[in-house]
DNA sequence: CCTTGAGTTGAACCTCGCTTCAACTTGCAG
DNA sequence: CTGCAAGTTGAAGCGAGGTTCAACTCAAGG
């Protein structure tokens, strides 16, 4: 097997460093054999999972949520394939979700806030359908809120 | 003037508790007016820069750079529109760059993790193309650091 | 006036996602 | 076999993003 990375190499080829990994590895988000000396000797598999770590970390989702997913996975061999497929469509509703958000953001930052007046006295004027712009007594936003207890 | 709000309607409406409102104002994302005893009144508007600022958050963004974006607005009068224009440029490159992440994870889980096999022993085999399957030597991963000190 | 709930401040505390440090061990090149 | 970079652990520290607390004030109804 020449194929095991040490921490270094890992580190190196994924753009994350050391600590990390094997903060990761505490978290239970990836896992490495060892050597008889008790040094981390990584498949190259784990390259892949950490890079979906960090891309799915880039987008808002906790370590602790891509844990979740990532525990639902082949631990033992057979992998259920139904139960997989339940936690694929789980996440792209979720994914959906905030690709709905930064589309929102971005037509926010175009329609309203690109043109300089954040202030919409004059922005709802020009943005009568908008769902930001509903600013009397009614509906209220429902995004959760990332860092809190009980959110 | 009627339409100023207190801390505990803006709370209310936008679902940010008023510890987060009071710490946003100390860091400059929102602003608020000041009754004759202190306390504060916001207009209607600071409710869609809420808007803004938690949509943005949700999707990755820190608050320093949310900062950074809505300090660029109109503090004095005019926007110097041209100005606007770019920094909307510059989010809407970010923004699509987060679409971009958000839609190889979720091919990552329906092409390769939604089938159960994390391990890429099969999956390189049914995904060639697959930026993320070249594990050999060579490029690694750019996905930058959202935690770290000068990533 | 008095009460009471909502608001004020600063300081302390909390979780998350790591990094740094100290003290020590492994593993490989020479 | 030596030397030294790279690895190991646990504990402490850090910055972001807030919450909680204590002590106090404001605002509105009765």
């Amino acid at each position: 097997m020449q194929e095991a990375l040490t921490i270094g190499q890992l580190a190196a080829r994924s753009g994350v460093a050391p600590s990390a990994l094997r903060y990761y590895e505490r978290l239970g988000l990836i896992r490495a054999d060892r050597t008889g000396g008790n040094q981390r000797r990584y498949h190259r598999s784990e390259l892949r999972r950490v890079a979906f770590i960090r891309i799915a970390q880039q987008v808002g989702v906790s370590l602790d949520e891509i844990r979740s997913a990532l525990d639902s996975l082949p631990a033992s061999r057979t992998p259920t394939a139904e139960d997989w497929a339940q936690l694929s469509t789980a996440w792209r509703e979720g994914l959906t979700e905030k690709i709905r958000l930064i589309t929102r953001l971005r037509d926010d930052l175009d329609g309203c806030i690109g043109c300089g007046c954040l202030s919409l006295r004059r922005c709802s004027l020009y943005n009568p359908g908008d769902q930001l712009a509903n600013e009397g007594p009614g509906p209220r936003l429902t995004v959760p809120h990332p860092h809190r207890p009980s959110g």
